[in-house]
DNA sequence: TAAATGACT
């Protein structure tokens, strides 16, 4: 026997062992007889990897393939590899893989695993996924919003192939133990299969530290600090995990740490930054992935880990022998607030389910303890007892063009497993109907069609048809892929570290000639590109090398998919004029529901419809130049003590003028209507009547307006102080508002 | 006048 072979023995041995070998038949059973089933398991039951080898093995992939998708990339590889690994065969054949970037799977392939993202577009490209038999989507009680989208259309679409067609098409939905009613009686009271897991017991303690009233981020990273010294101390062997929000404050909790512990006349080693055989060991994304590689290596003997992480170890990352969870209660969410019109991220209570599966961490690999460091008062009064779903606290935008261009008409009654808020269904569809990828009767024009082909928000695809179609989709090209990566700017947490990465900034700033941060992005890209040694210059530059080589790659991809469009009929226009002009006026067609004007001292009005007043952020390299600017345009908007927006650039008011009417112009009610039914040619006109009146009063209005506030700017300072006052104010209202 | 949860096409 060879050593492959040898191993390849071991391993199956190994999945017989596993909690669901033993309800083989019945499983495959139950997904012959049922065009929708649900299976749940807890985490080491073996459903991922095992089901679908069931299923290949019981012939049921003979007609089309197996589709399983994951919420992550990572998930999908890993998953691919070793399930290519017990079938003895090779990777990106029969068993193979898809994610963004990185196609390791053939037309042969029978077991694919993928990325719930990627599936969604094969649906755009084949509706009914004629070359599948049985799609599996895997981990649904996270509620990715993919998924969602998922969940709905396999109902919508597809259970009227499963009637039509033979070999009939099915659908299996794994979860873990929560909402699997919910999912059954969503997909017509299906059967649910229950395997049993294999994870061992965690004790699950309230410290009390945290009541109903404490919200305030300074308190409790003291608390979690306090009661992870006593976990250190009074608890028997085995690694700990330490959930907060966000990088500043697990870098604090990781100082407070370290000098208690130094205090407390612990043994002291800086290099190792070790203390009485606890390792401190800090862990966010945005960190190094060396360093954060260095989180999965063994502790030296008698020395206890201690990661202070941030959600990423919740689901992402696994770390080996974690025996305590020391539970800070928060998260950090991004929540779309209607009202605003804004995506806001917000530290918030987790709800119950999300406290239990951080709990879970704890028992892995044997018998564990969470210690919460909130009150039981805090659990009842605070705690949801599930996560709000993603596609109830998102912008819907690019999901309803989706659904929209699959021919789905009525987007507010689309089977939704939980249904957004009609008004956020409605702020999408205007987004819409604003960038001219729906018309009127709420139909997707060709315009939409182009628009949907790219893995982008539709805004900056906007901006990048407009600059595609003028020829100059190299310098939009760039900016689009630097703007849907991470953050490329390092501000490190320590004062010296910041004021070195400011003077780095600062200077490539003053070649792109500080004047427009998007421009500052391109200048950016291509000085990286055309470096001999691009992560030596990053690294020189305080710029994040992860980031900008992942543009890189989306900025590829991007053209690749121009490319192809451009092949059939594409629009044409031509342009005159600098690079920099160009650029402004290009971003405006995907920006102008962005524009701000100069109000009062260097504080800017939105023009909206919210006249919301913003300032510009300090990291833009427009601060400190606001007396000089008229009109500008933003990307996002960031609020904490203050609301500022981020990512600035001047334009100039003729290239909005036409746009800025469009704004006002559409009555979201109405086009609820439109969104519910076909609308007859007779009521069209009468509608357009109505909304032509509606269009001019609103125009007239909101020049009126800019009258006043020419006025206003010549205002006393005093006023302005006031003003300033009631921005701040506003700050908190937003808090409040999306808190509701 | 200063800030960055996590994933995905």
């Amino acid at each position: 026997m060879s050593k492959s072979e040898k191993s390849r023995e071991t391993e199956h041995s190994e999945s017989r062992k596993l909690p669901i070998y033993q309800h083989k038949d019945k499983l495959v059973q139950a997904v012959k007889e049922n065009t929708f089933l649900i299976v749940t398991g807890e985490t080491g039951s073996g459903k991922t990897t095992q089901l679908p080898q069931y299923l290949f093995k019981a012939g049921l992939c003979r007609d089309g393939r197996i589709g399983v998708t994951q919420p992550r990339r990572v998930a999908a590889i890993t998953v691919a590899q070793r399930v290519s690994h017990e079938m003895g065969v090779r990777l990106g054949e029969e068993v193979g893989y898809q994610v963004r970037f990185d196609d390791c799977s053939t037309k042969d392939t029978m077991i694919k695993y993928m990325t719930d993202g990627c599936l969604l577009r094969e649906i755009l490209a084949d509706p009914s996924l004629s070359q599948y038999s049985i799609v599996v989507l895997d981990e649904a009680h996270e509620r990715s919003l993919n998924t969602d989208v998922l969940l709905g259309l396999l109902k919508k679409t597809l259970s009227k192939r499963s009637r039509g067609r033979k070999p009939p098409f099915k659908v299996v939905v794994m979860s873990a133990t929560l909402e699997t009613e919910k999912l059954s009686s969503f997909y017509e009271n299906c059967p649910v299969f229950t395997i049993p897991g294999r994870t061992y017991p965690v004790k699950e303690k309230f410290c009390n530290l945290i009541g109903p009233k404490d919200k305030d981020s300074s308190v409790y990273v003291k608390e979690v600090v306090k009661v992870t010294l006593d976990v250190h101390t009074n608890e028997a062997a085995g690694h700990i995990l330490v959930f907060l929000t966000g990088q500043s404050e697990i870098e604090k909790a990781c100082d407070l740490l370290f000098d208690k512990a130094e205090i407390l006349d612990y043994r002291y080693d800086v290099h190792d930054r070790t203390v009485e055989g606890l390792l401190i060991l800090p862990l966010y994304g945005s960190m190094p992935t060396d360093q954060q590689r260095q989180i999965f290596q063994p502790a030296p003997k008698g020395v206890r880990k201690c990661v202070v992480a941030t959600n990423i170890a919740a689901t992402s990352l696994t770390i080996d022998g974690i025996r305590y969870i020391v539970d800070s209660g928060f998260v950090k969410q991004l929540n779309h607030n209607s009202n605003v019109g804004l995506d806001i991220l917000e530290v918030v209570p987790i709800s119950k389910s999300e406290a239990q599966q951080r709990a879970g961490r704890a028992g892995r690999t044997s018998a564990g303890k969470c210690f919460r460091i909130y009150s039981k008062d805090f659990w009842d009064t605070c705690m949801p007892e599930y996560t709000i779903p993603e596609i109830q606290r998102t912008s819907l935008t690019s999901v309803i063009l989706t659904l929209k261009c699959l021919g789905i008409h009525d987007v507010i009654r689309f089977p939704y497993l939980d249904c957004p808020e009609e008004r956020f269904i409605l702020t999408a569809l205007k987004q819409l109907y604003q960038y001219d990828a729906i018309d009127r009767r709420g139909d997707v024009t060709r315009l939409g069609r182009l628009m949907v082909e790219f893995p982008l928000p539709p805004n900056l695809t906007r901006a990048l048809l407009k600059a595609a179609a003028l020829g100059c989709e190299d310098v939009m090209l760039p900016v689009a892929a630097m703007l849907s990566v991470e953050n490329i700017f390092i501000r490190p947490g320590k004062p010296e570290g910041q004021k070195e990465a400011e003077i780095r900034h600062k200077e490539i700033a003053a070649c792109a000639g500080s004047s427009n941060d998007f421009l500052l992005l391109l200048c950016v890209f291509e000085k990286c590109r055309s470096s001999d040694n691009p992560s030596a210059w990053c690294k020189e530059h305080w710029i994040h090398w992860r980031a900008v080589k992942s543009a890189f790659s989306v900025e590829t991809q991007l053209r690749e998919i121009l490319l192809r469009l451009k092949q059939n009929d594409f629009p044409h226009e031509t342009f005159e004029g600098s690079r920099s002009e160009l650029l402004r006026q290009c971003l405006c067609l995907g920006y102008f529901t962005n524009v701000a004007r100069r109000y009062i001292g260097k504080s800017f009005c939105t023009m909206d419809g919210h006249g919301s007043t913003v300032l510009i952020h300090p990291s833009s390299c427009l601060f400190g130049q606001e007396l000089h600017l008229d009109w500008i345009i933003f990307h996002d908007v960031l609020v904490t003590s203050r609301v500022y927006v981020r990512t600035v650039c001047p334009i100039r008011y003729e290239w909005v003028q036409d746009l800025l009417p469009k704004l006002h112009e559409i009555d979201v009610y109405e086009l609820s209507s439109v969104a519910r039914e076909e609308v007859t040619d007779e009521e069209m006109a009468q509608w357009e009547k109505k909304e032509a009146a509606k269009r001019q009063a609103a125009t007239e209005d909101a020049a009126k307006k800019l009258e006043k506030r020419n006025d206003e700017s010549s205002i006393t300072e005093a006023r302005a102080r006031y003003l300033e006052r009631k921005q701040k104010r506003f700050g908190e209202r937003l808090k409040i508002h999306s808190k509701q």
